[in-house]
RNA sequence: GGCGACGUAGCCAAGUGGUAAGGCAGGGCUCUGCAAAAGCCCCAUUCGGCAGUUCGAAUCUGCCCGUCGCCUCCA
């Protein structure tokens, strides 16, 4: 199989992937603010980094995730603030509700989770240092970077501070000393949650200096870099470029990450899907419309790096076609050795190390027509694990649909005085009808024969002849 | 104002110099008393427009048109 080839957003190219320890990868991947309910946009992101995860540990690396909580933020404070609430709750309630939809799609449980209340030594070891070795400052309302103090800032984002300074959007506060200095702490105002932090004064981390610090705690001591840094492609400015302002002053041998990785955005209807314009279904709305790895389905179509546009109609494509692939299963769901040479395994391997292009894999893997090899099946069910979508015991048989209630009724109603269903239950009435009609087949009765038929499928019962004879089953 | 992405069949979408993957929808065939189910097959002389580079362009260059995003909390 061949090298794996990564776009990394610090180089703005394709390079191949070489890990800074050998057969180990280190990933940090921004995680969730949980001070509102989350959506797919953030499901999409998510989603992405497990197919990484899952094809680098496929692949054979020992894999260390990192993926951080944001648990304390100005939106939940607001907010507890408003509605009476304590802060700590609204969070995670969200935060669970999250945990609860990751589990539904089938994404892999991270190593590390960090929160970054429970880094809070580990901030401010950091501010301390930035503070003293020069880049950082206290002011009014809080402890800020002095980003002037960084010549590299604006690498990652590919953007010009002079450029950044005159322009139109960038916020007021009295307190800094240039308008693109960003908060390392803030001092906490009465009735505010609060960290001591002497002698500076008591108050919480900003945004920024958590993944800084918590990287650094969980996946590079050394301060030597790890190697992938993701996130949404939204984070990129400021979020990123201040962890790097951060992290790479302090840094024995930077850069902070080796490769970082940014998902596209979702839109929503062609508009951006977002907390802030609040055009968005949350998530576990959303899954509970839809099977799970049907939404994993979707984003498998288009690259993970573009803006994608979620509509109604690609969740329905993406369900017919997991349908197909259910089936697909099923036929091969009595071969199961694992040896063998894999035809279509490779194929997978190779879309999937050419930046991820899970479009061409899953292509691949629908254009396979399994014979019976010893070894099929154990090679799907390896190709579907690499897609995330592991097959389930609901894969082996027809989805379980419940019988109307009124069955016997209806069906009675429609065949009149032609087949009696006195005392009958529901499975019963239907075998009685299909009797009756393989009866009306034999006498080569076909009209008969079509009209118990249509009865039948009136009452949303279908049937299927084949060689064994006549089967029926509930209509979807 | 600055930065960036995208525009490929009815819809979604891969392909980034060698002659248009795949999915959905649509059409046909086999099987069947007819259906259903299943399987097989067909479905873009062409890649927003115009010029240019090249033996060769959806792919490179320039200009134009259109859509979206980032520059503010954001995955």
């Amino acid at each position: 199989m061949g090298d794996l080839n990564l776009y990394n957003t610090r180089t703005r190219s394709l390079e191949r992937f070489v890990p800074l320890r050998d057969r180990e990868v280190r990933i940090y991947v921004c995680g969730l603010t949980p001070s509102a309910q989350a959506h797919l946009g953030h499901a999409r992101s998510f989603l992405f980094f497990d197919l990484l995860r899952r094809l680098l540990m496929h692949l054979g690396y020992r894999v260390t995730y990192v993926q951080n909580v944001t648990d304390i933020d100005d939106r939940s404070i607001n907010r507890a603030r408003e509605t009476g609430e304590d802060w700590y709750e609204i969070v995670s309630g969200y935060y669970a509700d999250f945990k609860a939809s990751m589990r539904a799609l089938g994404v892999l449980e991270p190593d590390h989770e960090p929160y970054a209340t429970k880094f809070i030594p580990e901030i401010q070891a950091m501010i301390r240092e930035l503070i003293e070795r020069g880049y950082a400052y206290v002011a009014t309302d809080g402890i800020y970077y002095r980003v002037s103090r960084f010549p590299r800032y604006g690498a990652l984002s590919n953007r010009n501070i002079d450029e950044l300074q005159s322009g139109a959007r960038i916020e007021v506060d009295e307190f800094k000393d240039d308008p693109l200095d960003f908060a390392l702490w803030k001092f906490a105002k009465p009735g505010e949650p609060r960290w001591p932090f002497e002698p500076y004064g008591d108050g919480r981390p900003g945004w920024h200096i958590e993944c800084s610090a918590m990287s650094h705690a969980l996946l590079d001591p050394l301060g030597t870099g790890f190697d992938i840094h993701g996130g949404g492609a939204d984070l990129i400015f400021p979020h990123h470029e201040n962890e790097i302002a951060q992290s790479e002053v302090l840094m024995a041998h930077p850069p902070m990450a080796n490769v970082w990785l940014h998902g596209g955005l979702l839109n929503f209807d062609g508009r951006k899907m977002s907390k802030s314009l609040g055009n968005f279904e949350p998530l576990s709305d959303l899954l509970a419309r839809h099977d799970p790895q049907a939404v994993r389905m979707t984003f498998l179509t288009t690259g993970y790096s573009k803006v994608m546009n979620f509509t109604e109609d690609s969740i329905a494509s993406a369900t017919i076609t997991l349908e197909r692939l259910k089936k697909t299963h099923r036929r091969l769901a009595v071969v199961s050795a694992r040896e063998g040479d894999y035809e279509m395994l490779p194929r997978i391997e190779t879309a999937l190390c050419n930046d991820m292009n899970t479009s061409v894999a899953l292509a691949e893997l629908l254009q396979w027509s399994p014979e019976a090899t010893p070894q099929a099946r154990y090679e799907f069910e390896r190709a579907l694990w690499l897609l995330g979508i592991a097959p389930t015991s609901a894969w082996l048989e027809e989805p379980p649909l419940a019988l109307p209630a009124d069955l016997v009724a209806r069906l009675q109603a429609e065949l009149g005085q032609e087949l009696s269903l006195d005392g009958a239950t529901p499975d019963e009435a239907i075998e009685r009808v299909i009797a009756q009609r393989s009866h009306a087949r034999t006498n080569k009765d076909w009209a008969a024969s079509d009209r118990l038929r249509d009865a039948l499928a009136r009452c949303g019962i279908a049937i299927k002849d084949s060689k064994e004879g006549t089967s029926w089953s509930i209509a979807g």
